[in-house]
DNA sequence: CGGCATCCCGAGGGATACTG
DNA sequence: CAGTATCCCTCGGGATGCCG
């Protein structure tokens, strides 16, 4: 546990929290570690449960979040070889919050969908007219 | 209070919560919906706080998050005019965990970078050496 | 099975100028 | 002050093909 020597603000574009704070604000990122919550998978699995990713872009999150401390990858010999993606210790204190976040999207979409229809009720597109 | 009639699924592409879930994903909209914690603020009071914003990425963020209900714009016609943004009831709710999510970064930035470290020195880059 | 390498397209968003 | 309107360009990410 090394401390801080410079303090960390999130809103400095110069502070390192930006980028990562901009890994984490992707919705594949979210549905990756929010997937992960319930144990280890393997790469076919989390590339069947969130629907329309595509195995680049599952390669590159799953990556990103390794290199960042956030989940492991553990490899199996086996013929074909299976691959295991879990959480660390420190992406599991981490998923609590991603957790939460995309559960409170799952509470509040009634919500939400009934704000949208009244913002659009309010502010009905403007339409170009080409005056013919 | 509307009970959902359809189970809302984050994993599945059909459902819009993965579309909510999508703009919520977005790093300028966690900044500004952080930075509303503390209370309402003017529109350069937050460009001037979420550094290197643009103006036009600042207002689609500002519409998308009120359309959606999670902030109110309240409009004060003195001269000039100044704007005020503000957390909605439904949007405070949200901020709890979004703040949570921000300073989860901040508090475990050292960790992070410690782990790069390690990932980089185990995974060296590969370099295209164009054998001369 | 779990990837990597390429090609390629369109939307996100930066820069700039103007306005009520 | 708080926007709107354009132009323009990058780059995220989809599609495809191949490999250990």
């Amino acid at each position: 546990m090394i401390k801080p020597s410079i303090p960390y603000d999130i809103y400095d574009n110069r502070c390192p929290t930006r980028d990562m704070l901009a890994r984490l604000a992707d919705k594949w990122a979210l549905l990756v570690l929010a997937r992960l919550e319930n144990g280890p998978m393997r790469f076919n699995g989390l590339k069947r449960d969130i629907r329309l990713i595509t195995q680049k872009v599952l390669t590159q999150t799953l990556r990103k979040l390794e290199r960042d401390g956030i989940i492991a990858r553990q490899v199996f010999y086996t013929v074909p070889v299976s691959v295991e993606y879990s959480l660390t210790p420190l992406g599991r204190t981490l998923t609590e919050t991603v957790s939460v976040l995309a559960h409170w999207v799952e509470h509040n979409m009634d919500a939400v969908l009934a704000a949208q229809v009244a913002y659009d009720e309010a502010n009905p597109a403007k339409i170009k007219e080409p005056t013919a």
